[in-house]
DNA sequence: CTTCAATGCGATGAATTATTCGCATATTAG
DNA sequence: CTAATATGCGAATAATTCATCGCATTGAAG
């Protein structure tokens, strides 16, 4: 929609010494860094590189530009969150409204922990949101949504269970970005992930009931 | 969390003769086409002023800098879109169920229709989304939900309430954005709008129960 | 008609930025 | 030890952008 070029955002080149390989993780540790503290608007390569000690150059050896590095980022985040979903979601010793509270709750923990760099990470997403690394990202999250909606709803129809699970996902991710993007109390964000684990809760009781 | 220079917004000076309402008229078209056409990060006074047909010290002439341009397209879609579901919110003539329902309804389809403009806007928040004039217009959205709540929810407490309120229609707001940045046909979104309407009236149905 | 303010113009300044490239240094292999 | 390769550097480049200012033009008032 927004972005018309497509940026390249493959990695350059594998480090392969140690110092190199401290040096990508120190750019990337930095790049968290001035995301958090100055915004999307003021992360740029020279920023990064004086936050990390490093020289421009050096990052160019790694990253073939800056959008990459945003996208790295994003897909550590990713990773991470997608793994802690997954290790709520098909723990199958528990009821699955249970594990669809519980799964509300760490989201919201979890976003709101992390503010700072996600809100940036979002406001720098027209920068790599279009690539097809991205896209396939998605995908996967799609895949474990898909497994516990075939648990939730059995009998519905293959279309409205993935409307229904894309309706409930799409408004954790986005309605908890929304959330955290102000200052929340623990005891806020119990209160606003419990609403929200009661409004999934009883669309998922009623469908159920068809 | 992202942009750290508080941005003068306000209007730098009424057009007092016709031809210069014109021009701020052609000015704030042209921008809108620039947006949904190059999308925000290719968003420029001079690509303004050259779709406007006019020059860039004119554009500055009404406008204090880029930042006040989008925020007044995004105030205009606001008291647009506001109007609207105001409209459909406050008919008393029909059950609220049916009101939350039309609501849905006509906010995906208009979401939909300017996804283009609007997802530019949404790609170039951080410029205008902290200044008081953007706080103040959100503000007045939350009394028109109030209202309708105290009409959905009449004996559930004020907190409880209000929380219920802000997820519903954030929950609108966000997922309908999001819903919105892929092409969708008129099924899609008509399936998109019931599926997301039963889960706000399984919700609220069961609210009144307790 | 004359005068003066409002309007409109667009070249220009000042600042920022992403990325490259030639060179210096460090590490490893033989 | 020596050669070859990997790594690191940062000044320089090229591009883009916002916003201003002095000057020209237009409209209105008297």
């Amino acid at each position: 929609m927004s972005t018309r070029r497509r940026p390249e955002i493959a990695s350059r080149k594998q480090p392969q010494q140690a110092r190199s390989s401290e040096l990508v993780a120190s750019i990337l540790q930095a790049a968290a860094q001035v995301l958090a503290e100055e915004g999307a608007a003021r992360f740029t390569t020279a920023r990064v590189a004086e936050k990390a000690g490093v020289s421009v150059g050096s990052i160019y050896q790694y990253f073939p530009n800056k959008a990459s590095i945003l996208f790295r980022l994003q897909i550590d985040e990713w990773m991470q969150t997608t793994k802690m979903l997954r290790n709520i979601l098909e723990d199958a010793s528990t009821p699955y409204l249970e594990r669809l509270h519980a799964v509300v709750h760490a989201f919201l923990r979890s976003e709101c922990e992390e503010a700072e760099v996600r809100g940036a990470l979002n406001d720098a997403a027209p920068l790599y949101r279009d690539s097809p690394e991205a896209r396939q990202a998605r995908a996967e999250g799609d895949q474990m949504v898909e497994a516990f909606m075939m648990e939730a709803l059995p009998k519905a129809s293959a279309a409205s269970r993935k409307l229904a699970g894309d309706l409930i996902f799409t408004t954790l991710s986005t309605v908890g970005n929304s959330f955290s993007q102000t200052r929340r109390t623990r005891a806020e964000i119990k209160a606003y992930a419990d609403t929200m684990a009661d409004m999934f809760c009883a669309y998922l009781q009623a469908l159920r009931q068809d």
